[in-house]
RNA sequence: GGGGUCGUUGUCUAGCUUGGUUAGGAUGCCAGCCUUGGGCGCUGGAGGUCGCUGGUUCGAAUCCGGCCGACCCCA
């Protein structure tokens, strides 16, 4: 017999986290590892979650009057260089293919870390008026960046699965108004679908995308005490529609040089509600985004197996018909047991339990994922309690990630109790900077923490720099990242 | 950037120190029976170029080199 311990996740959250993040990754069925070196392969449950990302966001880009488009995968090296800050960022981690069969290829093509080089130099062929304006497009593709070192499934891949968003303004304050407007779609899905709560705020010089005049970001909390980047948006000011000569003529009959946004979230998304959300059993999918929301498991003997199963399909119907994601494991080759254990390890937010004893009291037994607490309902309110309880467990991961995120978050007193925090508990270290980037690089040298995000709330900044102790100029949030 | 651990069937692993077996086991898989309220039971069966590659040797999973991949620690 296999015992549960062998079967299921072997390692406990907070004991091996690491371990245990790659074995829910690998047994819950989300992914598998590639041949090549930081590539993986996204299985068909994994796959899935990305649907339900993507189609949350792709409503609500179309509403907001973006449109998709498709890029190539290939971008030749003399339009990647033409932004001289951007160029040097990625090129330590670009792919590049010099050969066509066996001949060389006169320049080389870098295999896109992100397009905008590649779209910008066809934007300014499609934009000569302001009438042309705004231009917004999403590209629904993926960017490959070599990753050298410390790969990890959808947290740390060299080809991972994104969107990324283009636009150009007429005016600098309509770009920046499109850079606050996807951060806030941004923070709807990752805070209202995904149940992960994040802080909002600016990137430092140091961090912010290579290019960017400035760039927005959601920071979110694992549950290891270590930070993730879950969305960034850049103003990109107008230093792309320079080199990439994006102009047009404005109503005063003049020449301007137009104003850009670019922003993106990956499947690094689906890590985030991995570490944050799941427990020693597994997965544990906010139903908002789970492909599967609740699955039904009939118990019988042989004797009562086709009353069941009947039984079990009526319910299954009847969910279905109220929009709700009903997978029924009418599997004969597999106990209960064996079904119960499976789809908590997959991560099903709500699970039905219906047997003979069910039917016969007219009642149908409900168990959350989250907290595996039963609940029973009459038959009559199935659909109603369903409802409720897929509410409540939405709200009730929300709650717990909140309290995760608010826990980790560690005010020093200084230097001393900084460094202590971020090698004990790691977390958010809130602190006073000074705004020299040599304190932030001293303070990366000697923690390993960096600035994940400068708050756009900047209540409470300390007076001085938590390094030099000279007069502060921000609320920064320190921590070690993925 | 520096240091380390590991790779045997779908999965987990024994064997490696001290070279020679039919590479053993568990689980999974397939067939049949039996079963289903927390990873049931019985019987039979299939599944392996021991990560790849070169070397040492009469003989390599085992010893040595290179490469590929996974993971950990430090900066």
């Amino acid at each position: 017999m296999l015992s549960a311990k062998e079967a299921g996740i072997t390692v406990k959250k907070n004991e091996d986290f690491s371990d245990w993040y790659t074995q829910v990754v690998l047994k819950a069925g989300l992914a598998d590892y590639a041949p090549v070196k930081g590539f993986i392969v996204l299985r068909p449950y994994g796959y899935a979650i990305w649907e339900s990302i993507r189609d949350i966001l792709d409503k609500r880009f179309k509403e907001t009057g973006h449109q998709n488009g498709f890029l190539p995968v290939l971008i030749p090296e003399s339009l990647l260089a033409r932004e001289e800050d951007h160029f040097a960022g990625f090129t330590p981690e670009v792919f590049w293919v010099t050969k066509a069969g066996n001949n060389d290829i006169g320049e080389r093509l870098a295999l896109r870390p992100t397009s905008e080089t590649l779209a910008y130099s066809i934007f300014s062929k499609w934009i000569t008026s302001y009438r042309d304006l705004p231009l917004k497009i999403n590209f629904w593709n993926t960017a490959l960046r070599a990753e050298i070192k410390a790969t990890k499934p959808f947290v740390r891949t060299s080809e991972f699965l994104w969107q990324e968003g283009h636009t150009v303004h007429a005016t600098k304050e309509e770009a920046e108004e499109e850079v606050r407007m996807i951060l806030d779609i941004y923070r709807e899905l990752i805070e209202d679908y995904l149940a992960v709560p994040a802080i909002r705020g600016y990137k430092s010089e140091k961090e912010k995308f290579v290019g960017a005049e400035y760039t927005t970001t959601l920071e979110g909390m694992m549950a290891d005490g270590r930070a993730l980047q879950m969305g960034t948006s850049h103003h990109l000011g107008q230093n792309f529609s320079k080199p990439f000569d994006i102009k047009y003529l404005g109503r005063d009959t003049a020449e301007h040089f137009a104003w850009q946004t670019s922003w993106g979230v990956s499947w690094r998304l689906i890590g985030a509600i991995i570490m944050v959300h799941g427990d020693d059993k597994g997965l544990i999918l906010p139903p908002k985004v789970a492909p599967i929301q609740l699955v039904i498991v009939p118990i019988h003997k042989d004797k009562d197996a086709e009353l069941v199963k009947g039984k079990a399909a009526e319910l299954a119907a009847e969910l279905k018909s109220a929009e709700i994601r009903v997978h029924l494991d009418d599997r004969d080759e597999y106990t209960s047991g064996w079904k119960f254990n499976e789809w908590e390890m997959k991560g099903v937010p709500l699970r039905i339990n219906l047997g003979p004893r069910d039917i016969e009291k007219g009642q149908v037994e409900f168990v959350r994922r989250d907290s595996r607490e039963k609940v029973l309902s009459e038959r009559g309110k199935a659909i109603e309690t369903a409802n409720l309880l897929l509410g409540k467990v939405q709200s009730d991961l929300f709650v717990r990630a909140k309290s995760l995120l608010d826990s980790h978050v560690t005010r020093p007193a200084n230097y001393e109790e900084f460094k202590k925090t971020l090698d004990g508990k790691g977390g958010f270290v809130p602190a006073g900077w000074c705004g020299n980037p040599e304190c932030e690089v001293r303070i990366k040298e000697e923690t390993g923490a960096d600035i994940r995000v400068i708050p756009f709330d900047q209540a409470g900044m300390p007076e001085n720099c938590i390094l030099c102790n000279a007069p502060s100029k921000k609320l920064a949030y320190f921590g070690r990242a993925y």
